[in-house]
RNA sequence: GGGCGGGUAGCUCAGCGGUUAGAGCACUUGCUUUACACGCAAGGGGUCACAGGUUCAAAUCCUGUUUCGCCCA
């Protein structure tokens, strides 16, 4: 292929298909069979078969395929096991809707034929996430996907629940649980999410049994003096209506009690009223009864300790049946428990004449009855907090109901254990107090729901003697009587399947290779939000049935919000949809922006802007491979510098023996191909000519020989492998790049290991733009002109360079980084950068980047005068003197003079320890020296004054500071010797470089 | 009510004891420089929320105030 056939910029979309399809064709997601090699394994968060990727998938899923790729390319044996929830709720909720618009409900259909619509809808519509997935890059082993309803993890449910029941920790009772009356079913106390709106207090009189046995002391009216007062002006009192059909004595506070509540309909279902009994003010009424207005029940006063004094009036109405602390009180008290509601949330044949009304139409009604009878004391507007249903949020009802529940406590505690000491491990770790908050609280968790979409409790009751039989396999007929069975209608919380997950996943019950080798998985990244439905339960389970933690490291990724710090929501209307952003700005860079915004511990802000951005780095990236590669005089520098039969790393064996494990394909003793310059796929190890040998510009005779690789990259480390560049070949700006590399992948790698994504992208693109493109490259481009000596070696470096910066950005760049690797000429044994080496930090010369540090400075003093003097870029400066007091720095300087001439577009420079400065000259200043730039006709001398000024401004400002750190007798006598000496030189540096200024600012105003 | 996290450039964020506090975007000026205008060069812009304290040294640690957000009750 012709180099001038790379198109000016990176165009994402055929590149992205062609390698996706590539990869997963030669299997390179493909873990390898062998059990020896080190692991790194994942299962991915599934996500929602009623979903579509959003951008927290699109984070996520960046996150674990960085890590996937890094970990492969370091010749780990990676597994990333992805899959998809069922989502009980959502999935029902998502069909019946479907239903509906034909006019049908689920029990038009019936249960069989409604399952089987959902399987059908899953079949079409299921697997559209995981598609998406694909786009984003994800190198999930597709082989391994899973669904929580699939026989296997069905399998693993099963065993689950009837473990945990023969062992006592799954039981069955009535109980108050969250009820949605939309969604008709239990929910867990997690997935009712409490949100805070404007309601009311109602203060509603019941009135006692015997009024003059009552008691209303002061303490009660100065109570309620400052109720009055606190509400103000405001108070929302209604007017009473007709006193027609009034039962107690309203001119008489003696003769009814007061109680407060939010939810006055329950009192249909009251029990009793309550009081503190060290409540003076009510002590004499306990024991005596109230007539429950409306349904004129006689209900008793009773004293619990938990009623609080200080709350509404201090006594409470009890409603067993619709409220967990009222449930606790009457089971205390072994009071009546009264449902009063239908499971759709309108009343029942126990309220009486609202029966049949919805909840809030009867509160209303009833509300207007009771102000009719004078029973309604007064209304305050009252903030409370208000569970919602987290799926369809339709407020939810505290209900009783029979409903299966898992015991905690035990579970807990193991699973608290494993955090506390380390086995478990949260980054960042302050979520780990998260986790022990809810956990040191647990309570059981109910695991049953009232649909028809999930794995069906394994319970069977027999019809004729009633025997309960929990089993793996379903029964025919009663083990006892031979009865006939009724399967338990209820379904399994789906989170109860997603708790098994990095076990079922790999095979569990049985004891299956995957799950020798691969569990305890080593990372799980997830979001904060599911702590407690998903993170905790999976080590919960873990640790109960494979006695093993599930991961050794979970990752709690930030929240993506839009630039206004909003949650993201379709009703909001401001998302930002990932496969929209990757139509417009490719993978690569939104996949970029996500890594280094995933800044631990926050929320992160997306704005389409920042995308934007770093497509124009994907751009950069590309234009600096054409530019490299225009230079390479096309497949002969690859060439040179491969040898193959030298090129046998225990790397690339790992890597052809992982090809065989997986296809079973590649014959021993194949020679790996030669790929040119060509970004057409070629099969992964397939056969091909042997590279030549031999026009190597820098062949290495012997790695040995002193003098060499003194500084080199990561590959000539590579026993046996690598022809090199001795020392006397490269330049400055040469040693100076390769150990500014080599600190790159330092920092990178070691950002990588801290899961600190943000400064290992922030790293390797500061590295790329303003490093390597913004010097190196324009360093080398007059050497790529000169003798073929040195254009070899510079062909040499770049080649080499900028392999190794593909091979950092692949994990977060993965598309871009394979095109162009596929461009570059390559080692043989190597065919896709994916399975690649990562690099590894070679030797640093502090030196070089010392020396090309004061030479950068330089060129940017002379860059910096040439703006403010408006001097054209192209227009050539004749010449520049150097005054120097130190020969050393000369030296660095003189060996550099070709950089300062063309990145300064200079004629001449002289070095002269006497020179005095040109008349109509302008100054830069750096270290020992003063570079004096003639400007005759050019300069405007003002310019030059204020320019200077400003200079001595920044300098005596910092000085100042140094200096005042210096004088200080605490800091010279008590802080680290190389902290003081690093303040004085510094301090030399500055004074000399102030000195320098003062005394060309003085000259200029003469 | 309890807990957690945040307030650093116009915006979004790094930095979390030791150079003159950084980046991206935005802004200003100049530039068709044979890789790139999705670019190059130069530049402007900050009492690091506030008040105390610890320290030789605080954006960074501690205390308090204020303010924003989240979680739990």
């Amino acid at each position: 292929m012709n180099i001038l056939d790379i198109p000016k910029a990176y165009e994402p979309q055929d590149v992205e298909e062609k390698w996706y399809k590539y990869w997963e064709e030669n299997n390179c997601f493909l873990p390898s069979e062998w059990d020896d090699k080190p692991c790194f394994s994942m299962v991915i968060p599934p996500p929602n078969i009623t979903g579509s990727l959003h951008m927290g998938h699109a984070l996520n899923n960046t996150i674990q395929d960085i890590l996937a790729r890094w970990k492969r390319m370091q010749g780990i044996n990676v597994l990333w096991v992805p899959g998809t929830d069922h989502a009980g709720i959502a999935t029902q909720n998502v069909v019946e809707r479907e239903l509906k618009k034909q006019g049908l409900t689920r029990n038009d259909l019936g249960r069989e034929e409604f399952i089987k619509r959902v399987w059908e809808w899953k079949k079409q519509y299921g697997d559209i996430i995981i598609h998406q997935l694909k786009r984003l890059g994800s190198s999930c082993d597709w082989s391994k996907t899973r669904f929580t309803m699939d026989d296997g993890l069905s399998r693993a449910v099963r065993e689950v629940f009837v473990r945990l029941y023969e062992e006592g920790l799954i039981y069955r009772d009535n109980y108050i649980v969250n009820w949605c009356p939309r969604c008709h079913t239990a929910l867990s106390d997690i997935e009712a999410e409490h949100k805070d709106i404007n309601g009311h207090l109602y203060y509603l009189r019941y009135p006692v049994v015997g009024a003059d046995l009552c008691v209303c002391p002061n303490a009660l009216e100065e109570q309620e003096d400052e109720i009055h007062e606190q509400v103000g002006s405001t108070p929302v009192t209604l007017q009473l209506q007709d006193e027609e059909n009034i039962t107690a004595d309203t001119t008489n506070p003696k003769s009814y009690i007061v109680v407060a509540t939010t939810r006055p309909e329950t009192m249909l279902g009251d029990t009793a009223v309550a009081v503190n009994p060290e409540d003076e003010r009510y002590r004499r009424l306990i024991g005596k009864y109230v007539i429950l207005p409306v349904l004129n029940r006689r209900i008793p006063i009773i004293a619990d300790s938990f009623v609080e004094p200080e709350f509404g009036t201090g006594a409470v109405k009890v409603t067993p049946s619709h409220d967990p602390n009222d449930f606790e009180i009457g089971k205390r008290h072994n009071l009546p428990q009264i449902n009063i509601l239908n499971p759709d949330a309108t009343m029942n044949e126990n309220a009486g004449h609202y029966q049949g009304q919805d909840r809030y139409e009867c509160r209303k009604n009833l509300i207007q009855d009771l102000q009719g009878q004078g029973l309604v004391e007064k209304i305050e507007e009252h903030a409370l907090s208000i569970g919602h249903c987290y799926r369809c949020h339709t407020i939810v009802e505290p209900y009783l109901s029979p409903q299966w529940f898992v015991r905690m406590n035990n579970l807990a505690e193991e699973a608290i254990k494993a955090v506390e000491d380390g086995r478990v491990e949260f980054i960042p770790k302050s979520w780990e107090k998260t986790y022990f908050e809810w956990m040191r609280n647990i309570k059981d968790w109910c695991i049953s729901r009232q649909i028809w979409w999930g794995h069906r409790i394994p319970v069977w009751y027999c019809q004729q003697c009633g025997k309960v039989l929990v089993e793996r396999e379903d029964p025919c007929a009663c083990t006892a009587c031979g009865g006939e069975l009724k399967q338990d209608e209820d379904v399994l919380d789906t989170w109860f399947s997603s708790a098994l997950w990095p076990f079922s996943t790999l095979g569990w019950p049985d004891d299956t290779p995957d799950l020798k080798q691969f569990y305890p998985t080593s990372v799980l990244s997830t979001g904060f939000d599911i702590i407690f439905f998903w993170v905790a339960r999976m080590i919960m389970m873990g640790l109960k049935f494979q006695r093993d933690i599930p991961f050794h490291k979970v990752y709690i990724h930030a929240l993506i919000r839009d630039a206004e710090g909003q949650k993201m929501s379709k009703s909001k209307g401001n998302v930002i949809d990932p496969l929209h952003v990757i139509d417009d700005y490719g993978t690569d860079a939104l996949r970029f922006t996500l890594a280094i915004m995933a800044v631990q511990g926050r929320d992160i802000l997306l704005a389409e802007e920042r995308i934007e951005g770093y497509k124009h780095f994907c751009n950069k990236l590309w234009n600096a491979a054409r530019f490299i590669l225009m230079n390479l005089d096309g497949d002969e520098a690859g060439e040179q510098r491969i040898q193959e039969s030298e090129f046998r790393s225990q790397n690339s064996e790992y890597r052809e023996d992982r090809r065989q494990d997986a296809r079973g394909t590649v014959g021993a003793g194949s020679k790996p191909a030669l790929v040119g310059a060509d970004s057409k796929p070629a099969p992964v190890g397939a056969d091909s000519k042997p590279a030549p040998v031999g026009a190597d510009p820098c062949v290495c005779p012997d790695k040995q020989e002193p003098g060499f690789l003194q500084i080199h990259d990561s590959r000539f480390e590579i026993p046996d492998s690598r022809c090199v560049c001795p020392d006397n070949q490269k330049e400055i700006a040469d040693k100076w790049i390769v150990s500014r590399l080599n600190q790159t992948i330092e920092q990178v790698t070691m950002g990588l290991e801290a899961f600190n994504f943000a400064e290992a992208s922030a790293t390797i693109y500061h590295f790329v733009w303003h490093e390597y493109c913004d010097w190196y490259l324009e360093l080398v481009k007059p050497r790529l002109r000169q003798d073929d000596e040195t254009k070899k070696t510079v062909q040499y470096l770049l080649a080499t360079t900028f392999e190794s910066i593909l091979k950092l950005l692949h994990p977060f760049m993965p598309f871009i980084t394979e095109e162009l690797w596929q461009r570059l000429p390559r080692l043989p044994s190597e065919s896709t950068i994916m399975l690649s080496k990562w690099p590894k930090p070679g030797l640093i010369n502090p030196k070089a980047i010392e020396d090309m540090e004061l030479v950068m400075e330089i060129i940017s003093a002379i860059r910096n005068i040439r703006s403010m003097m408006n001097i054209l870029p192209k227009m050539r400066l004749p010449i520049i003197m150097v005054k120097h007091s130190l020969d050393e720095t000369a030296d660095v300087l003189k060996s550099c003079i070709e950089y300062i001439k063309r990145l300064g577009n200079i004629e001449t420079i002289v070095f002269d320890p006497e020179a005095e400065k040109p008349h109509a000259s302008a100054v830069a200043v750096a270290k020992d020296m003063e570079i004096y730039i003639p400007l005759e006709g050019l300069i405007d001398l003002e310019k030059e004054r204020l320019r200077l000024k400003k200079q001595l401004e920044e300098i005596t400002q910092a000085l100042s500071g140094v200096q005042a750190k210096l004088s200080n007798p605490g800091f010279v006598d008590k802080a680290p010797q190389e902290v003081v000496d690093k303040a004085k030189e510094q301090g030399e540096l500055l004074e000399a470089k102030r000195k320098s200024i003062e005394q060309n600012l003085r000259m200029l105003e003469l």
